[in-house]
DNA sequence: AATACTTTGTGCCTTCGTTCACAAGCCAGG
DNA sequence: CCTGGCTTGTGAACGAAGGCACAAAGTATT
């Protein structure tokens, strides 16, 4: 991640942040508020403000000292720092349980993303209609991708198919994935990877679950930390 | 008790890969494969060997020098690092198109999670039969959790009415959730909340995938003034 | 038994991220 | 215009995480 071509200029850390940012933005937005303070911004979203101020610093300066931000015009100056000038072209890959929801997930519309196509190498489901759209075989990928302008693939295929998939989406010209098969992927550097493992997080969660049992008896109450 | 599991203070960091690493073992195992190298794990699951030569001693030195580790007793280690000597009992709650893409995901089985209640407070879905679980109304969670001794509850909800449910689960005794629906909760702070966000990992890639895109270019990244 | 070889476990240094705390800057009111 | 009250933006301190490099500790070989 931090790793080879990092442009100095945003912190990794940052990004993961301002798409929060954004949306408790838009949150504030739909309810009427107009302007907000570091403070108050911080308090919603559950940072702590100084961290924010810091990240909305590295986009320039776009608040006003003694007033707060500008709740329209940070929108916008996040939504631009994220690439979110035009929706993200997203193509589903795999159309079992998991990409049919996704699929059907109705969350992307108002926050920048469009599923511009449903692919899968079934014989059976390729033709079929899901939410909307008419599932394509995953040789077409290439074609679509340049077509639609495909920027970003959801890989909901089965864990041993995920690699192989993987190499024909980044043959097609895709270099930003989110994986949700339950497997690393060996990918060139330059090719962007997030991972969504519904298990992978569920054990985390049993590993504090199990603190917080053990955690209540008088012995040491050295780890109360809070995570993330 | 006095030697193996001397477990104090996993780094959070450490935590969130310990689950990589099972699953990594667990395949390797599935293959035969009976020892490993610290060397050949990393490789498998894409870190630095150091690093998780450090992760790993942070339960305690299951390796033997020159050697490597023997997969099946460093399986175990970790899955009682991780408290998955039990399966971990989960509820999920809101049976909109994820929650029933989540109840029937056959991911979780293999690894240590088990689906025990499916809720809704929609009358209309009460009483169906998902994945074969029947939909339970919200309110009988106290009840639920105790009996069937859940530990973790999945929000599948709208983000309008994620908090009010997490409130419940709460009650419910439940301390720990992983929140799928695109809001921030404010909870208890012994309460341990991880939150998956597809729209919001989409974005985050959306910046990558920006940067690549404006990659080669000697100017500064981040200075969108003009834009109005 | 001694030497050669392999791989772990970890001390130390570097890098990245978070938080504090305060000067700088802006608005409002008199 | 000046004063007082807020809130931003950021230097600096602190802390967590990452990675190098090597001694320690084992196996294999002769």
């Amino acid at each position: 991640m931090g790793s080879a071509t990092e442009r100095r200029g945003i912190p990794d850390a940052t990004v993961t942040r301002l798409p929060e940012y954004l949306r408790a933005l838009t949150s504030l937005a739909d309810t009427g508020v107009t302007s907000v303070s570091s403070e108050e911004l911080a308090t919603v979203v559950g940072v702590n403000s100084a961290k924010l101020r810091k990240d909305l610093s590295y986009l320039g300066s776009y608040g006003v000292r003694g007033v707060g931000y500008d709740v329209t015009h940070l929108s916008d100056q996040i939504s631009s720092a994220l690439g979110l000038t035009r929706d993200q072209a997203v193509a589903i890959i795999g159309m079992g349980n998991l990409g049919r929801a996704l699929a059907a997930y109705n969350g992307f519309a108002s926050r920048g993303v469009e599923v511009v196509a449903l692919l899968d190498h079934d014989p059976a489901v390729i033709g079929s209609r899901i939410a909307g759209l008419t599932v394509e075989p995953v040789a077409d990928l290439p074609r679509i991708t340049s077509e639609r302008e495909v920027t970003i693939a959801m890989l909901a295929t089965p864990a041993g198919s995920a690699q192989e998939v993987a190499d024909l989406v980044v043959a097609a010209g895709i270099t930003a994935i989110l994986n949700f098969a339950p497997t690393s992927l060996e990918l060139p550097a330059d090719v962007q990877v997030r991972k969504v493992d519904l298990a992978t997080e569920v054990q985390i969660l049993a590993f504090h679950a199990q603190q917080s049992r053990l955690g209540g008896l008088p012995a040491e109450p050295v780890l109360t930390e809070a995570v993330q």
